[in-house]
This record gives C-alpha cells, sequence and structure tokens, in this order.
DNA sequence: AACGGGTGCAACCGCGAATCC
DNA sequence: GGGATTCGCGGTTGCACCCGT
C-alpha cells in the first residue's frame, strides 16, 4: 500500500524557486491567508504542492522574517535553550524573533554544533567531554571503561585532529597561560590515563598544552574573540558545574558524577515541566511550556552551581510562543 | 583557468499529531 | 469512534557558492 502522497507527484514542479513564483504565492497569501495549503497552490496558480509552498512562504517568504548573520545573542539563546530542549528546533526559534526553525536547524547543524567540539564540549549533552569521559569510568566497569573510552577518545580525537589540520592553528597565538592555579592543562590526559589506564592522545598532549583549546576554563571564550557565550564579566568565576568540576582537582571523579547527577536531574525536571504544559495544552496552548519555563528559572531552580553557559537568565527568553 | 573539497542554505521527505467529517 | 486529511516538525539531501591548490 505504502503512504498516499501530500500531493499528485505529476504536474508538480521541484526545487528552487523563481522570484515569479514567490511573488504569485506572496500575493495570493497576502489576500487570502493561509487557510488551506492544499488549495493554495491551485487557486494561486502555481505548480507546486501545498507542502512546498507551506515551506517556501513560512522559512523565506513570511514578511515577518529575519534574513543574515545570527548575532552573538541569538547564538547564547539557541546553546542555552538546546542545551535543555535538545533538537526542538520550532521551540527554540520560537525564542528568536524572526527566526525559523529550519534557520535554527541549520545554523547549529553548520556551526554551533563545530563550535561546541572545538572547545572540547559534546554538543548533544552539553557537557565537556573530559565530564563524558569521567562519567564513564564511575558507572562502568574497568574493561567496559577501557574500550569505551577508547572508542569515545578516538572520535574524540580524530575531531580535534581535524580541527586542528583544518584550520591552521597557530600554536604561538594560543595563550596557554592557565587561570586556574589548580588547573593542569594535562588535566584530561591524566585523567584518562589513570582511568583507563591505557589512553593517550597522541600528538595532543605535548609541552605545549594544546589542550587548552578546549579549557573553558576561563569563562568559556571560544578561540575567535568575534563570539562567545557569555564570556563577559557574568562569566567570571561561573562556570557549569561540569566544568568547575573539571576546572578544579584530581577529584574530578567523584565531584563531577555528584555534580552531574544533580545537573541531569535539574535538566530533567525543567524539560518535563515544559513537555507537560504543552501536553496538557492548558489555555496558553505552546506558550506556557515557556513560561514554567520561565517560572522555574526564576526560583532559580536549574541554576545549579552559578553556572552561565547552561543557565536560562530570565530575560534570555526574549519571545513566549503564542 | 580548472578542479575538487568544504560550507551554508533552501528544499524535500517521512512521520506523528491534530483536525475534520 | 474511526478513517481521511491536513499540518508541523525534525532529519536529510541537493545544489550553488567559495576557497585553496
Amino acid at each position: 500500500m505504502g503512504r498516499i502522497p501530500c500531493c499528485e507527484r505529476e504536474n508538480v514542479k521541484r526545487g528552487q524557486w523563481t522570484p515569479e513564483e514567490d511573488n504569485k504565492l506572496a500575493s495570493y497569501i497576502a489576500q487570502h491567508g493561509t487557510r488551506n495549503w492544499r488549495l493554495i497552490p491551485k487557486n494561486a496558480g502555481l505548480q507546486r504542492c501545498g507542502k512546498s509552498c507551506r515551506l517556501r512562504w513560512t522559512n523565506y517568504l513570511r514578511p515577518d522574517l529575519k534574513h543574515g548573520q545570527f548575532s552573538d545573542a541569538e547564538e547564547h539563546i539557541i546553546v542555552k535553550f538546546h542545551s535543555v530542549l535538545g533538537n526542538r528546533w520550532s521551540l527554540i526559534a520560537a525564542q528568536l524573533p524572526g527566526r525559523t526553525d529550519n534557520d535554527v536547524k541549520n545554523y547549529w547543524n553548520t556551526k554551533l554544533k563545530k563550535k561546541l567540539s572545538g572547545m572540547g564540549i559534546d554538543p548533544v549533552t552539553h557537557k565537556p567531554f573530559s565530564h563524558l569521559m569521567a562519567e564513564i569510568t564511575t558507572t562502568l566497569n574497568p574493561p567496559q571503561v577501557s574500550h569505551l573510552a577508547e572508542a569515545a577518545l578516538g572520535c574524540f580525537k580524530d575531531e580535534m585532529l581535524h580541527l586542528l589540520t583544518k584550520k591552521r592553528v597557530d600554536l604561538n597565538q594560543i595563550n596557554f597561560s592557565s587561570p586556574n592555579p589548580n588547573h593542569n592543562s594535562n588535566n584530561f590526559n591524566q585523567t584518562v590515563d589513570n582511568e583507563a589506564g591505557k589512553m593517550k592522545l597522541d600528538g595532543l598532549e605535548n609541552g605545549n598544552g594544546i589542550m587548552k583549546l578546549w579549557d573553558m576554563g576561563n569563562g568559556f571564550s571560544y578561540g575567535s574573540s568575534s563570539s562567545s557565550f557569555g564570556n563577559d564579566e557574568r562569566n567570571e568565576g561561573s562556570a557549569s558545574p561540569a566544568v568547575a568540576a573539571w576546572r578544579g582537582h584530581g577529584g574530578i571523579r567523584t565531584s563531577v558524577a555528584e555534580t552531574a547527577a544533580a545537573e541531569e536531574e535539574e535538566r530533567r525536571k525543567l524539560k518535563g515541566e515544559v513537555m507537560d504544559q504543552e501536553e496538557n495544552g492548558s489555555e496558553g496552548g505552546k506558550g506556557d511550556g515557556m513560561m514554567a519555563m520561565r517560572r522555574h528559572h526564576d526560583q532559580h531552580a536549574f541554576n545549579v552551581d552559578d553556572n552561565d553557559l547552561w543557565d536560562l537568565q530570565a530575560d534570555d527568553l526574549i519571545n513566549h510562543m503564542v
């Protein structure tokens, strides 16, 4: 049987939209609105399927859309919300006036994901890779740890080597001084060596301290001065629980595990609250979820450890969904 | 100038949810 | 209540453009 196609495949144009098609669609919608997408292409004289028209309108033609570069503030919001909501692009986009879920998704996939990876932060969990490694060592038995960590490190190493070789990082330009006297730039290697017993980041562990490339010790600064996630004064002395633990001493094993659990619990609660509000579908509809998030944040419930990157400041919730 | 790889963005696909009848 | 239809979302693909060789 199979699925019924959303439209007749014959006589339906695909691919790039022409200015004429854009004009037809825009003028039709300006007159008649977007009531029934299936009828719109017919009535507007377009050889497109309704779905294609809807996409074109919502992602490109809508007059309230913002085109062009994402600002630092927008970046910041995306990262923060992604850490809580995951790939819920429509929810994230709702916080960015004039941006579509497609915009946000594309921006995440092409830029932010790489940025976070380059910082040594796992873009999926928003935790430092070192943190994840520590978690692995606390939850698995030694033989499992060894194999899993080796595999994970292989990926991480590949990623970093890729970044290093592609971007031609000038090591002389990198400030290797550690802002934290307790922080050892070989911390990650040591941890790995101690816990997994055998991993080494060949080529990355030399005395040049290349590990600083993903050192979040100084307020999560990105390598590029043009972009940052909260590397201003608010960030002084504030890092995520994970980073705080990572930054610190050799106690990474226990402190990371504890803070990670607390952080995970907080995220779970917050996310659950957002979802519950959405699912309940009470008067406010989708917006209630974000309102819940705001309320929640106002109570500092998400503020596990005065964390900047992961925290949602109340003012960050700039656009309530409707 | 030609080529190849990388990147970014627009568009498509398929699924599940919501709505209609 | 249940099938049909429509809509919205997230993942993926295709392609134009850019840049280095």
